[in-house]
DNA sequence: GTCTATACAACGATAGAC
DNA sequence: GTCTATCGTTGTATAGAC
């Protein structure tokens, strides 16, 4: 039997969870400890202050990024884009699990909290990074199939920026047209990278021609 | 001399601000009464409770857009998908001039209010919507040099998801490398597009090698 | 329509016994 | 480390005089 879970792991947890469906202002330290099934007190015995209970949220969320977003997917997918394709998916089905409810639960805090508190800000900004970082490698293990001049970074940006959107539209229209609409366009703009780049003169006229496949000039 | 600005227009523009650059939740009345320099009591006059006039403030919104948003730059840039990026490049400068504290004001209430606010949920979306309308409308006026497959209001989705997505980043790291590799994706996007679609062949060479140019292939 | 005073609840934080 | 009681503040909303 596994040791049984420590207070202030179940806190961290809680309000982990709290943050991400009601945002952190909204959410009441009783709330938390009520949801954690531990007395208030406690609260304020691991963490003095509510901003201390947020730094220790999001440098969990630092560490689950690996084990609960990430290896999930890198252990059934090896092409590295369609793992960053189906990392866009996860977002979507989260979203749809909860009915919309379970947006990016670091984008919420970066809005909500980037002007106002400047310390949390950083480790916000931390969890992007680690993000970016993880779709960055992807892009440069398909550099193979990239144009020499593709820049991962910027791609994996680009992937961000694009599922922070679409969440945000997703959320607001309550509907997934604009969250599959944009990542229709972003599924575009890669395959135009790979297809440029792929060698078909061994068995194919030059890519050139591939580029303007399926598609009428207009008149 | 104009005619004084009334009690209510006082109010809903001190709120407008506040919600702006703070959020809906952290404003008070008091601060927005203090703001408007009107007694708190006329609040109440005019808006029952908080979240009728945070419905004012998104009404409002909405008739700002043409005058505020658009119209400026519509009348000094004819070319359509100039006007797109520059656009773009106005929210970049907003961040810039408020030192990354005025992001965009629909998407901070987008994300603070879609859950708990059903009402203002929807005023949100006909924010966004009316601000898809006048993108796609871009795009269509440059369907000429569009592919005939090309789709303006998946055009224009992609646009308000970059920008949204890189708004929330640059106020994250406060800085503009994100926002600025977001939108330099979204151009190659777009200009592959075009220049795809571009006649090249009473000129020039065909487009296919366009696709190409400034390109070096791998080994 | 304007203004003052205030009701009532919820919040983060604290004190101190155990 | 746990638990109870409570402080002081702030919030939205209301009542009622003018």
């Amino acid at each position: 039997m596994p040791p049984a879970k420590g207070t202030r792991d179940k806190i961290v947890d809680a309000a982990m969870e709290l943050f991400a469906f009601h945002g952190y202002g909204p959410t009441g330290l009783s709330e938390i400890a009520r949801k954690a099934r531990v007395q208030q007190g406690s609260l304020y015995h691991f963490f003095p202050t509510k901003e201390e209970l947020l730094a220790a949220v999001l440098e969990r969320r630092k560490t689950l990024l690996w084990p609960e977003v990430l290896q999930p997917i890198w252990d059934t997918i090896d092409d590295p884009i369609e793992r960053i394709f189906k990392l866009l998916d996860q977002y979507r089905m989260m979203l749809q699990v909860t009915e919309f409810s379970h947006g990016c639960p670091i984008g919420n805090l970066a809005i909500e909290l980037t002007e106002s508190h400047p310390n949390s800000r950083r480790l916000i900004a931390e969890n992007f990074t680690n993000w970016l970082r993880a779709v960055e490698q992807c892009f440069h293990e398909a550099s193979r199939r990239l144009p020499v001049d593709a820049d991962a970074r910027r791609l994996a940006i680009f992937v961000l920026t694009t599922m922070e959107g679409a969440v945000m539209l997703a959320r607001t229209y309550r509907d997934f047209r604009a969250y599959d609409a944009a990542v229709a366009s972003l599924r575009e703009y890669i395959d135009a990278l790979v297809e440029r780049e792929t060698d078909w003169s061994a068995s194919r006229p030059p890519a050139s021609v591939k580029t303007t496949r399926g598609r009428r000039r207009r008149q």
